[in-house]
DNA sequence: ATGAAAGCGCTAACAT
DNA sequence: ATGTTAGCGCTTTCAT
């Protein structure tokens, strides 16, 4: 094959500068190239180094990561699988996850998995095939086959937000009972005690188990009654407005709706504004995760905040001291991390009132 | 070396199952086994097919698109860099790429510059090392030297939003202009001509410029006066509110506000609130990029829709073509294609009253 | 219809 | 201090 022309534009074609390009032209072998680069093992001496660093910076030369990869069994890439990135939630997280490995030399390879199983395990394989050295993931729904395989392997993962039965794994989450439990007391205070609930389907996913749990439990700690049917569960595809309107017809009416997702906040905010009920004062509203636009809505919102960016940056540390453990053979005890979630007090709850 | 148990577990150590595995468990060649795998030239005679099939299945067996890649000269991967990721709107893009690529057998790696000139070079560097098939770039802040490189390679890269000055490239960007005489002509024709704008800073961002310059064309195009004292440009670390107290504080005052981006929009918002100002009563407001908050917030925006998703999917789709015909050796002519926004109309800037 | 072998670009023993 | 060489796991030419 023409071994020669390698390092010239082949008609118009990309050319691809090699270790050997560089060898050559700073007149070493290739392995002294790579020590320089990695600046690893033995001394070299100062000459060769920067004759080496000149072909380097001269050819514009830049390392193939496949092939180092393939021989180092390493890439240095982390894998990112999130449920759905349209929630300004998991950005937020994802701050967090990038400072973390930037700092620690790890590139990221993020997808979206938009909630639904098959995205979620095609995206998983793809990981595997391109062989990242750890994966973060927020599970979407439904239980995924492949996370047993990976968790059994002793392959680094650190699961966030949802917890997944039955494996002994590292998972990040945040205290859904005592968010909850925030939320019902804040109600309370201002004699709120009247309480819906609004959730999207439960769907096994755990946070959503452990805030409408833990709304039962925080109602009947206050001594409340929980009313079934103002427990409302739907899809995100639903018409919100019916169900609030049905919420409203009722005999007895509530007084505040705890919603339990940023999204479905606003869908119901929307809802409540087209039926002509005033926010706070016919009803008032305490929603789930800090947004950037929380506090610009109408009303201001009273809110659930949740530890988004350290939920991120403790997962990546996790990971990579995962990762690390991994490499020096030792053994590696998963844990759970329970982060704690805090109330933001606006006026959505009739505070000002 | 032990070149046995390789696909045995070492000490708890994830296994990793070869191509050469999978052969020997069929009794096959190496070669068979890939030419199965890839249903490649000659024909394959069905038993051994089968006898393949369910070796790889038995084995759970995933290739290693490290080594696939290197041989290759492909990865089918493609690099997206975002200038923000915190901002919806590019989420909306990033959606539409991610449709377009899934749809062509393509990967994504999407990396987060957040506007720093310095991140982006070493984004690309990376992508460029990890041998992605193309680039698709939302430039940041800055002219990046790296572009210059990759464009007169011939490298596939398509440019979003943002013009790169002097580079033939394949861009798709929206007609600023046409947008920014969108939102004038509406203010002006609901008697809200006396008009104030607030943008980030320009640094020769090219959707930044032509929303100012649009912005003068249209004025004047109205017969209307531009006050420049009423050009706001602010820093995002800046305190929103001192612009907007200045700006309330002239002999003359607005009486509508255009803001050219959305997450300013929140800004000026709270910072009118605070003021006690009252919108759309006391000054009209009209934004642009349509978001899920836009109708929520108080009052219901009026904005000029950008078509974010279709910006992503034809983003994609150039870009594959694009790498196509770098693989058929074909010449590439780029283009720069222009979407057209739209006007959104609600109730910010006085349209009910 | 199937297999042997070269080689993608790199690193890491193992020389010297 | 530097070089030689054997792979990493795959695809692809060339044999058979």
């Amino acid at each position: 094959m023409e071994r020669e022309n390698q390092s010239l534009k082949l008609n118009g074609k990309k050319m691809r500068v090699t270790i050997e390009d560089v060898a050559k032209k700073a007149d070493v072998s290739i392995t002294t190239v790579s020590r320089v680069m990695n600046n690893n093992y033995h001394h070299i001496s100062p000459d060769t180094k920067q004759k080496v660093l000149n072909a380097i910076q001269e050819l514009d030369y830049r390392p193939n990561a496949l092939a180092k990869g393939l021989k180092q069994m390493k890439t240095n890439l982390i894998g990112v699988s999130l449920s759905n990135l349209q929630n300004p939630f998991w950005l937020k997280v994802l701050e967090g996850i990038e400072d973390a490995c930037q700092d620690a030399g790890y590139s990221l390879m993020i997808v979206n998995s938009r909630d639904n199983l098959n995205n979620e395990m095609e995206n998983l394989k793809g990981f595997i095939m391109r062989q990242v050295d750890g994966i973060i993931i927020n599970p979407s729904i439904g239980s995924n086959p492949l996370f047993n395989s990976l968790v059994s392997n002793n392959f680094p993962v650190v699961f966030l937000n949802r917890k997944v039965s039955d494996l002994k794994t590292d998972t990040i989450e945040v205290d859904n009972l005592k968010g909850v439990s925030l939320a019902i007391n804040h109600l309370v205070k201002l004699n709120r005690s009247k309480i819906a609930l609004f959730s999207y389907p439960i769907d096994g996913i755990s946070p959503r188990i452990e805030r409408v749990e833990g709304f039962r439990k925080a109602m009947t700690q206050h001594g409340l009654e929980v009313n079934e049917s103002w427990i409302k569960i739907l899809d995100e595809k639903e018409d919100c407005k019916i169900h609030v309107q049905d919420l409203l017809q009722g005999t007895e009416q509530p007084n505040a709706i705890f919603s339990t997702n940023n999204m479905l906040t606003l869908e119901i905010l929307e809802a409540l504004k087209d039926l002509g009920v005033r926010v706070p004062e016919d009803i008032g509203i305490l929603g789930y995760d800090e947004t950037k636009w929380s506090k610009h809505i109408n009303p201001a919102l009273t809110t659930i905040e949740q530890p988004a960016y350290e939920m991120g940056k403790q997962a990546a540390k996790r990971l990579i001291a995962f990762i690390r453990s991994n490499e020096e053979k030792r053994e590696w005890q998963p844990e759970t991390l329970l982060l704690n979630p805090s109330l933001i007090i606006r006026n959505s709850c009739g505070e000002a009132l």
